[in-house]
DNA sequence: AGGAGTTTGTGAACAGGAGAACAAAATCGC
DNA sequence: GCGATTTTGTTCTCCTGTTCACAAACTCCT
């Protein structure tokens, strides 16, 4: 999204080691389909298995992952352990990366406590908040750290990711910052549009906009039954 | 994405009211720009105004416009009142939506805490948990409700909307007993894949896919800096 | 060894979306 | 009133992504 589209990735991306867009976004929902199937103790499994499982077209996933290799078996299918080291390596999840979370409030909070991060290979390195008065607070074993460490902390981990979780107005300040000390990824879920130089990535998670959609179709779908039935204040049942 | 695209859908979608699904995405970030430029007291803006904005090009910003209506005026621009009105009447905001949450952990509070959710149009009706020891806490002054009352809350008060985040697990049969209850639109924000009938629209938002997307990007972009500087654990081949 | 049955990998057709470019329509200055 | 200027709405072209369909490759059984 963030990725300049420029004529020379454009060429390299397919002759050389580049995946489609499309592609990568699908690869670690299937890396979670072979880990469910590995924890069932299913060794191999077909495509169709996988798609089932991933919730995509089977011809699809077939040809998602010959974008890395032919790592399946005709007649068989797809040997579950190997064919997840090799989606792992592709997504850069052989290796740890460092995060850090900026703006500890309930968002932060969650996600601090989180443990799904750590156990797919995103280590949290610092929790960071503005506000002075939280420092030494802790979250899922990470302490509240203030603002003016940021930059030791970034350099010192080699910090790559950074997360955003302050109030919109703060989240462009935020990410200047991050990208300034070396972040080079960031997850903003700050309702704003953040701009950074080229060859930052930022992607973006927004609630609200989820929701908006979810409301379009909503209302085209029975424009009879739609809207709220009791007037807005507390539930009354 | 759960729209199956019979013919009928695509034939109606062009001639009729229907709007390609990358424009309706993109409709709440344009909503939001025009929000933040009314707060300005500005009270005229053009496409390109808008697009630096809403980060994107202001060709496409017209275009996304244009399967509203002609609302803009050439030479000019675009009342920003009148047409925040027209995208939030497109996208069903004009209306209450009601909504429930399932799985009141770290994330179903930060999301009860959340105040962005009620400002635009959507209610949150009920948060229901699973663990009885739970009844009666308050998030943002919702009550936790037991799940057994799930079928009635949806009922009595015609939510059509249901937020999962309960753990991984639990996710397919809270998402077949919102559906069962009469819930039509469900956001998921456990990491599995959900099947639901025919009709019902699911959106997933999963922070770890997000994470691992910026992880391939950041692997690729530079393999000498990338990495944790502590021990790497498992890696030469 | 050979044929039947499976399942992958990919070519080809198709659909959908992005962006450049420009004609049409409005305002403004004189 | 009229030309210069601005900005929209839309057409056209290009590119990405999806799906079908099938040959190639593998296993298993006799
Ligand atoms: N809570 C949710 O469920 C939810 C849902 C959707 C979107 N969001 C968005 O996520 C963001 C965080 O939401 P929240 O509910 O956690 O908000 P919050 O107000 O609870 O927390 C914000 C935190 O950021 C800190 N902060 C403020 N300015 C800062 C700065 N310049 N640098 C560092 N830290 C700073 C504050 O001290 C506070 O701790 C908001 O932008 C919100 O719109 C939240
Ligand atoms: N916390 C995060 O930041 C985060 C980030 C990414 C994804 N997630 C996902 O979101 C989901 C929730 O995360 P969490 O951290 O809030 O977990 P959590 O364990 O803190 O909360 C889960 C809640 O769901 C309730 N629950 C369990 N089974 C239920 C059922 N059948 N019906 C109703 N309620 C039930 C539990 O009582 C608990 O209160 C998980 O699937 C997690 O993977 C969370």
């Amino acid at each position: 999204m963030t990725h300049a589209p420029t004529q020379r990735m454009r060429t390299e991306a397919r002759q050389g080691r580049g995946i489609p867009e499309a592609t990568v976004a699908r690869l670690p929902v299937y890396l979670r389909a072979l880990t469910a199937s590995s924890d069932r103790g299913v060794s191999v499994a077909s495509s169709q298995d996988l798609a089932t499982a991933a919730g995509v077209n089977s011809a699809k996933l077939r040809k998602d992952l010959s974008y890395l290799g032919s790592y399946g078996t005709r007649g068989v299918g797809y040997d579950v352990e190997y064919l997840r080291y090799q989606i792992s390596r592709e997504l850069g999840l052989t290796q740890d990366w460092a995060v850090v979370i900026v703006g500890i409030g309930n968002l932060g909070q969650a996600l601090a406590n989180y443990a799904g991060f750590s156990t797919r290979g995103f280590r949290i390195m610092a929790l960071l908040d503005a506000d002075p008065a939280r420092e030494g607070e802790r979250f899922g074993g990470h302490e509240i750290r203030r603002m003016t460490d940021l930059e030791d902390i970034v350099g010192a981990h080699g910090v790559s990711i950074g997360v955003i979780t302050t109030p919109a107005a703060a989240a462009q300040g935020v990410a200047d910052r991050l990208v300034a000390a070396g972040v080079t990824s960031i997850l903003n879920f700050a309702p704003a549009v953040i701009s950074v130089a080229p060859g930052i990535d930022v992607r973006k998670v927004d609630l609200s906009i989820e929701l908006q959609i979810l409301a379009y179709h909503e209302q085209r779908k029975g424009p009879a039954t739609a809207g709220v039935t009791s007037p807005p204040g507390v539930e009354s049942a």
